[in-house]
RNA sequence: UGGGGAUUAGCCAAGCGGUAAGGCAACUGGUUUUGGUCCAGUCAUUCAGGGGUUCGAAUCCCUUAUCCCCAUCCA
């Protein structure tokens, strides 16, 4: 875990603490309507992560209520996910559908209770009544019905006697609540479909606002943990909770943000697009963000789970660089497996002063990463290099093979060119070089130096591949369509040879192809007759980035955005009045007068402090800031103006400070005491005696030396710090003013 | 005539009145038989804008702006 927790961890262990609950029981909830792709990962890691620090456990609980878009096929492809990833739920698999007898007695329960009634209006009518955004709806005329009759069409729904959409079952909430989720929401519909698990038990399905919470009830689940755009469902969940009246305890409900990714789409419906209209090859295609897809293309499960962790879980919706996901599989993989070489796109060398053949033992591994093992390389006269790595105009920084620069042949010799063999048109067909017979890797005694090393393999005994090159799935961004798929993605190289060792060996699935990047024996097309490789992730390329970034001179056009200021809505002409008596009568800045005047509370509250006690500027500014606070997330406070006045008469008379003025006032709204006696019981007059703080002073600049010295450098950011330090040493109770004064003089002298 | 969230560097993200963490990206320099890795360093006088309270504000108050979600018998 982090060294900072995220808000859940933090509301968790809250729970924890208070004794809400002994154990935490997560779940993690999917539709199998699709496959889970790398968002599901960040929530599979969230759940279970969360049970798993604490002790606790997960369950995996497909939410199968829709018999018309799930399948079997999902189920397998969730629980493979779950799996793949390193996580085990709790007992066997759940399915909301395992529920259904239990939900719909809470379904007759709560139509017993007068909670809920069947409706009969039509589809159109339904939305049609639930009125819009900014419009209050309203209520069925059949949601009069009496308790027996909505029993009677509830059982009859259930036994099949009607037809789809003849009739819903609804709660009876709030047809003109703000919340449009709650205008009366639909609890069940009749669907006459075959589900794929309850068969043609059921012809009635609950609908996701009232099973999910009842199915998290059942299974004890404490944390309910979903996506930001369920925000406004937390209303229904609670209401159906406590509309039951069942025992405690019961689970709440907490969001946090899906995860975005830039260039990638993850909306099921987007992939389900992309798969069904064969823009990819299956729901385990390598150019997918599916956790099938990244599997195939050969992430380790380690590098998305360290992706999880990387990206943080907070409410803000967010889009995160694809550069990190990468980065989290090229850090995993690095130290983990072997280096080989392999030549992409081939050019001959023919090494003109060898003969014969020879073995050269190289290791598996560079000298960083600690683990061992080895194979040999055949190497002979005639080998190939990588096309890129031979330039016969070079431009400038270019380290590899030109006609003037030698260059070492990765863990064998040292080549020269001598001669560039060109076809008709120009193109490089051949290179004619020899090679320095004592420059032999690990003994070389030729004394020549080189740029760089640069892989090769030998012709003869090099193996041919089949490469499978992924770019970016989509060429922009933020894609939205099929139009903006990059036309590119796939590159596929048929004639890519290898050093025979990783064919007659294996000595893994996954490789780094030196200088190249990572790949990954696909788990699927592979033989020993036709190897297929699939490219996980290139190496970072400082290289070509320099050479892309001459071309182009961007240029950085920073425009500075511009905020534009709305209307404030003017005042009444009794806010106006009373603004001016502010203004003018009682001298308050014009902020606060605003402030108090469009409140008729705080006003009133402000009015009556002030018949206590004549200090219109110090008590107007604590209800405007402190009081308005309270008042705002409290319906009832417990502290009167009396004592507001009391407090403010103590500040006005220096005997507290205006901080610890707020640690008094917390405690007046936490039991309403009375200021005066707060301060008396807890000994909270100010110190503002020098005499007493100056060797405090003295204490925190002798214990922080360091900072003084940046202090002195110029960080005068650090002054808080030494006021901070010093009125911690006294616990709040020294006077911040005259600590500020002193400091300063012995900071500066 | 709405309600609910959110806003800290190019991208994530800590921070909860007293020194603007960390990661990715980017950029220097060093090591290197991978233009990889690794190592050292740089990268927010400022937290969406404006005002207020305070000795002191990213944190408290007011206000404006922007973005996301909600009117499926989907989840």
């Amino acid at each position: 875990m982090s060294e900072s927790k995220d808000f859940l961890r933090v509301k968790v262990e809250e729970d924890l603490k208070a004794g809400k609950y002994t154990k935490i029981i997560t779940r993690f909830p999917p539709e199998p309507n699709g496959f889970p792709h790398i968002g599901h990962a960040k929530s599979i890691y969230i759940n279970f992560g969360i049970a798993r620090d604490y002790q606790g456990h997960c369950n995996l609980r497909m939410d199968d209520t829709n018999p018309t878009t799930e399948d079997m096929r999902y189920v397998e492809a969730l629980k493979d996910a779950v799996t793949w990833l390193g996580f085990e739920w709790n007992e066997s698999v759940r399915f909301a559908s395992d529920y259904f007898p239990k939900i719909y007695e809470y379904a007759v329960a709560l139509v017993k209770m007068g909670k809920a009634y069947v409706d009969s209006l039509n589809e159109e009518e339904i939305r049609e009544y639930r009125g819009t955004i900014t419009q209050p709806g309203r209520r069925s005329k059949y949601a009069q019905r009496s308790v027996e009759e909505n029993l009677e069409l509830l059982e009859r729904m259930k036994n099949g006697e009607f037809k789809d959409g003849e009739h819903v079952l609804r709660a009876r909430i709030d047809m003109s609540a703000a919340n449009m989720k709650m205008r009366d929401p639909l609890l069940y519909r009749i669907r006459h479909a075959h589900h794929f698990r309850t068969g043609d038990e059921w012809c009635i399905y609950p609908m996701y606002d009232f099973a999910h919470c009842l199915s998290d009830y059942i299974e004890g689940i404490t944390h309910s943990i979903c996506t930001l755009e369920f925000e406004n469902n937390r209303d229904i969940y609670d209401w159906v909770l406590d509309a039951l009246e069942l025992t405690p305890p019961r689970p709440y409900q907490y969001e946090f943000a899906r995860l975005g990714m830039n260039y990638t789409v993850m909306s099921k419906r987007k992939l389900l697009e992309l798969v069904d209209g064969k823009y990819v090859n299956g729901w385990d295609d390598p150019r997918l963000p599916t956790i099938a897809g990244y599997k195939r293309r050969g992430y380790t499960p380690e590098a998305i789970l360290n992706f999880c962790e990387q990206i943080g879980i907070a409410k803000a919706n967010s889009m995160v660089d694809v550069a990190q996901l990468e980065f989290c599989i090229r850090d995993d993989l690095n130290k983990k497996v072997p280096r080989v070489m392999c030549v992409v796109d081939p050019l001959e060398v023919t090494i003109e002063n060898y003969e014969g053949e020879e073995e050269i033992e190289a290791s598996y591994y560079p000298h960083d990463v600690p683990k061992e093992g080895s194979r040999k390389l055949p190497f002979s006269n005639t080998i190939y290099i990588e096309r890129d790595d031979f330039m016969e105009t070079p431009p400038e920084g270019y380290y590899r093979l030109t006609p003037n620069q030698s260059v070492r042949l990765k863990g064998a010799y040292i080549l020269t060119c001598k001669e560039v063999i060109k076809d008709e048109n120009g193109v490089i067909k051949q290179i004619k070089a020899v090679y320095h017979p004592d420059s032999r890797s690990g003994n070389d005694t030729s004394g020549i130096k080189v740029k760089s090393a640069i892989h090769w393999v030998s012709a003869k005994h090099a193996k041919q591949v089949e490469l499978r090159l992924y770019e970016r799935l989509y060429k922009v961004d933020m894609p939205e369509s099929l139009e903006d798929l990059n036309p590119d993605s796939l590159h596929v190289i048929k004639n890519a040879f290898i050093e025979p060792a990783v064919i007659e060996q294996k000595p893994d699935v996954r490789f780094q192809f030196e200088r190249q990047g990572y790949f990954y024996a696909d788990p699927i097309d592979y033989t020993d007759a036709k190897p297929v490789f699939n490219k996980i992730v290139g190496l970072k390329d400082s290289w070509n980035k320099k050479v892309e970034k001459k071309e182009p001179a961007e240029k950085p056009t920073q425009t500075k955005k511009v905020v534009v200021e709305g209307e404030v809505a003017p005042m009444s002409e009794s806010e106006l009045k009373l603004y001016d008596r502010y203004i003018n009568e009682l001298n308050l800045n014009s902020e606060i007068s605003n402030i108090l005047a469009r409140d008729a509370k705080l006003s009133s509250f402000y009015e009556e402090s002030l018949n206590i006690l004549n200090s219109p500027v110090s008590l107007a500014n604590i209800v405007a800031n402190e009081v308005a606070r309270e008042l705002k997330q409290n319906e009832v406070i417990k502290f009167t103006p009396t004592q507001i006045a009391g407090l403010v008469k103590m500040i006005d008379e220096e005997t507290i400070s205006s901080k610890i003025a707020k640690q008094v006032f917390e405690q007046m709204v936490q039991n309403g005491e009375n200021p005066e006696d707060i301060v008396q019981s807890k000994g909270l007059v100010q110190i503002s005696d020098p005499n007493v703080i100056e060797p405090l002073i003295d204490e925190v600049i002798a214990k922080n030396q360091d900072n003084i010295a940046k202090y002195k450098a110029g960080n005068k950011n650090l002054f808080g710090f030494f006021v901070g330090a010093v009125l911690k040493a006294t616990a709040g109770k020294a006077n911040p003013k005259i600590v500020n004064q002193l400091v300063e003089q012995k900071l500066s002298s």
